[in-house]
RNA sequence: GGGCCUGUGGUGUAGCGGCCUAACAUGUCGCCCUGUCACGGCGAAGAUCGGGGGUUCGAAUCCCCUCAGGCCCGCCA
């Protein structure tokens, strides 16, 4: 994306910078400026001297001449990588063969007549252009692994990206408005942080798992369009794609159907991915499927599109099998996959073995497998245990050719998804077949509106309560067929993130007292935790519905890196902890006081 | 709570029972150099190998514990 900035009003002022260091090229000749940056790398040959000088905007080279200007070299011999100093001169056309053409400002230098330090810095703790090393120490000085060019375009692509959504919603007439960081804790859903009030002795503020209730009460509001960049915040545990705050973008919607919603946010993201990132391909219009098929042929709700290696069922053909292990296993109600990988019958067994171990991450207890040779035989440890006819029929039904490798998990249905997930993740990176200027975005529908917890042995809501029930299950519900009951929601995946979810809510009280009469809620708890919910939904609430993408997850995906870290300017390791500010840490007993708080003297800070 | 991986001068790596009195690159420091752009040349300083314990005649190297970071499972309406 390129853009024209203005920032300087007069070029004739005597001021700190005339230009920025991306901005001189051959039309600027002669003239006399004067830019401002950090010293990127010195070219000190004796007489003459080369300053890269840095900035956001790029690199431009500054000449220092010392048998036309002794006099700086006193200055000059003091300055090093990262000094920020300022170079007046005058604009030359470079040497004929000296031009470097990898930069816009290539063709040009600055001849200094005079240079000012304007700070100096210490040798950065690591080198700042250098990509790649232990993230610790950059994030420690994340100010200046930010510094670098890597991060700095990062954080331009998400600057980009937001304004893009910000002014792309306000066409569409949406409201963007804030909602408060200090909420009340809602115990179903993540940990949430809490903020201890000095002003209510003993209870409690919580910060914000998503502005869900707060949106919908908009929307009783009559907002009718809402959106929000909404800073979320859940104390849960990190994975790569997981900080314990991260940003969405909140919408929410009246008078709209489930289709309104996924049509939305389907026209948001193909304008908006050419947008900030012209390189990358999208596929339109987005695949949708229901929950149940995504999970039947990828193993899991956010399948990564941009490839195959689909799973198959293949029970049927192997229950009358004489292998234990598939027939124990469908006989107790678990089902066997397959996938079939594209020319790799000749794995090694050690091959084969680290793939098992990826199938165990998922749960299985072991992998099975068969390769079909180039001469159509097949070798297997299980070939044994199957007539030819089976064979065959296995081979058929995975599509499988000479040269193929057909791996199998049997197991309970959950276990077989995930093994398999696992499996297909890993092998679409190793036969690399993703491409990553491609991205391919899907809609998964129709999941299910509970999930069995096991440890309370009760219904969960899967999203949230407030979701609306699918109109055809709602007979079901009635009838406390819970496992069968889908809910209208549904997910925004790409490239195997679950970029998006959302839903339609219930607007009609009746209906949301059949919901809550299923779940492990006692009528009091629901007035405490609700009641305000439910009061609005008296008072006029119109049929409504909404989405949250999460943004950094979103900008993770245009931005090429597979690490939630880089996009978020000033992130948390894993362990939730922020190095650079040493945060979280321990505080002043006064400040305790203040909130009416004391530490159990068991517990010893982490740091100590 | 659990599994796996990583930890060697400032930084990035090599070394994986004795050739290690720990190598290389880069950075840093000093001297030289008029056209470089990862400038070049000469020279110097800099790590007891994350920490502790053990095995061994001998440990950066093997074992145990521990700390830190990462990835994953659980968890994440």
């Amino acid at each position: 994306m390129s853009i024209v900035i203005t920032i300087f009003e007069s070029k004739d002022k005597l001021m700190l910078r005339t230009h920025t260091c991306g901005e001189l090229t051959i039309h600027d000749i002669n003239i006399h400026v004067t830019l401002s940056g950090w010293v990127h790398r010195t070219r000190d040959h004796g007489t003459i001297v080369f300053i890269d000088l840095k900035d956001r905007y790029g690199i431009t080279q500054l000449v220092i001449d010392y048998s036309d200007h002794p006099e700086l070299k006193p200055t000059v011999d003091i300055i090093h990588s990262e000094y920020v100093i300022q170079g007046i001169g005058i604009v030359r056309k470079r040497l004929e063969g000296t031009e470097n053409s990898n930069i816009t400002t290539g063709f040009i230098e600055v001849e200094l007549v005079k240079v000012n330090i304007l700070n100096t810095s210490k040798t950065p703790p690591f080198p700042i252009n250098q990509i790649g090393g232990e993230e610790l120490i950059r994030l420690k000085y994340r100010y200046l692994d930010l510094r670098s060019n890597r991060m700095l375009k990062i954080m331009e692509l998400r600057h980009h990206t937001i304004k893009f959504i910000r002014d792309w919603m306000n066409a569409q007439g949406f409201w963007e408005i804030e909602t408060p960081m200090l909420m009340k804790s809602t115990p179903e859903g993540a940990r949430d942080y809490l903020v201890p009030s000095r002003v209510h002795p003993g209870e409690f503020y919580a910060l914000p798992q998503s502005p869900q209730q707060l949106k919908q009460l908009l929307m009783v509001a009559g907002i009718d369009r809402y959106f929000q960049i909404a800073r979320c915040m859940r104390d849960e545990d990190l994975r790569a794609d997981r900080q314990p705050e991260f940003t969405q973008l909140d919408v929410e919607m009246s008078f709209v159907e489930q289709e309104d919603v996924l049509q939305t946010i389907e026209d948001l993201m193909t304008a908006l991915v050419p947008a900030v990132t012209p390189h990358k391909r999208i596929r339109s219009p987005f695949p949708r499927m229901t929950y149940h098929e995504s999970v039947e042929r990828y193993g899991s709700d956010k399948p990564d599109l941009r490839y195959g290696l689909e799973l198959v069922n293949v029970g049927d053909l192997v229950k009358d099998s004489q292998f234990n292990v598939f027939t124990a296993a469908l006989t107790k109600g678990g089902k066997v996959q397959t996938i079939r990988l594209p020319g790799c019958a000749s794995y090694t067994r050690k091959q084969i073995d680290e793939l098992q171990e990826v199938a165990k991450i998922g749960g299985a207890k072991g992998m099975a497998w068969m390769a079909i040779e180039a001469n159509g035989t097949v070798r297997s440890p299980i070939a044994k245990f199957f007539t030819p006819e089976q064979l065959q029929a296995l081979q058929s039904a995975a599509d499988a050719d000479p040269g193929d490798l057909l791996v199998f998990v049997a197991d309970k249905p959950a276990v077989v998804a995930a093994s398999l997930d696992k499996v297909r993740r890993e092998m679409g990176k190793r036969l690399k077949l993703v491409d990553k200027d491609e991205i391919v975005f899907g809609w998964v529908v129709d999941f299910p509106m509970f999930e069995w917890n096991e440890e309370s042995q009760s219904w969960d809501a899967m999203h949230h309560p407030f979701c609306m029930v699918n109109p055809e299950d709602v007979e079901k519900l009635l009838h406390n067929d819970l496992e069968g009951v889908r809910a209208a929601s549904y997910d925004l995946v790409a490239n195997g993130y679950e970029l998006a979810s959302g839903s339609i809510r219930i607007h009609d009280r009746e209906i949301q007292q059949r919901i809550f009469d299923r779940l492990p809620y006692s009528p009091e708890e629901i007035q405490q935790r609700f009641g305000h919910m439910l009061d609005a939904f008296e008072y006029g609430a119109p049929p409504h519905g909404g989405i949250a993408p999460g943004v950094d997850r979103l900008i993770m995906i245009l931005a090429d890196t597979d690490n939630i870290r880089d996009v978020i300017a000033f992130p948390k390791t894993q362990k939730a902890e922020d190095v650079m500010m040493n945060a979280p840490s321990a505080i002043d007993d006064v400040l305790l006081n203040d909130v009416h708080l004391s530490i159990n003297k068991s517990i010893k800070s982490s740091k100590e």
